[in-house]
DNA sequence: TATTGTTATACTCTATAACTATA
DNA sequence: TATAGTTATAGAGTATAACAATA
């Protein structure tokens, strides 16, 4: 079973990453990755991104939103979400309403055209996400999730 | 204790993201971000970001590699790894030698420059994994390391 | 024909400084 | 003074096509 050994030049076609494997960081940039390309084929045909895709669903399930509390929600620099809610309102599927007492602001809310997308990817996310965890029980989920939570709430423990 | 109701306007202050944390794909995204900030300030010292110092890890741990397989193995297209390979050479921290057998492609080989930070940022790494992990305990890391590998080894199981 | 490494290129994501108009 | 949104810009990460040398 075992294949025949060769000594002289250690074989250099089973690449070994056990040190990195060893790093929350490498294994979820890995399994990140599979998710992102898969999700970008998934969010494809709603000519949706992974950024404006979650932006959609802030607003929707946030109506009245300002653009700087996205931003805080996203985890995005605000000079970066102007960009994503251009996008989103020139294709009609937000706009940028006036905000009560703060003519600064604007407060984001949700076209019809805009919720019945979301509504529509919403669904299609649904599938690749039961496609991507079909292997995982339920168990294994939770404690994935309580996991990747308590690193995002644990972002005060960082350097510096 | 219960704040008092303000029902004409829904206050915004408050914002709703239970849609998205229903996704391992959001939840990953906003741990990943937290891990990636730091290890990018942890790695500064040495001039390194998480592609170069991943690269450089796979180099020591896997002499004789070649570019091909350090772009399988980072999960990056070929034409990228040139660049990473590029720096790495021009640092002193890598060679590329001649494969043997094959006159097109390099055997990489880390200097003993190359060992040497690679082991010094290793340390430096392990108490940033460390420091970020340190309020979940073994179980819940051991599920959270499974479900990760699931989700990486699941990408046969992706759209189309 | 297929593969290795490469060049060129483009698109996305991310980050910072500086501006305007309001507060 | 501080904040909301904006502009401009630059740096990273990622992806594809096409090429020369070699298998």
């Amino acid at each position: 079973m075992t294949p025949p050994a060769r000594m002289p030049s250690r074989a250099v076609t089973d690449i070994s990453d056990a040190t990195l494997q060893r790093f929350a960081g490498y294994r979820m940039k890995r399994a990140f990755n599979v998710i992102r390309d898969d999700l970008h084929l998934v969010l494809k045909p709603f000519d949706l991104r992974m950024l404006t895709y979650t932006a959609l669903v802030l607003i929707v399930d946030n109506p009245g939103l300002r653009q700087a509390q996205l931003a805080d929600a996203m985890d995005v620099e605000r000079p970066n979400v102007v960009v994503i809610v251009d996008e989103l309102e020139q294709r009609g599927l937000i706009v940028r309403d006036p905000a009560p007492n703060d003519r600064r602001a604007y407060a984001l809310n949700p076209t019809p055209a805009g919720e019945h997308l979301c509504a529509t990817a919403l669904t299609a996310v649904e599938r690749h996400e039961e496609r991507l965890m079909a292997g995982i029980d339920a168990e294994t989920r939770a404690a994935m999730f309580a996991g990747l939570e308590a690193i995002r709430r644990g972002s005060d423990r960082r350097v510096k």
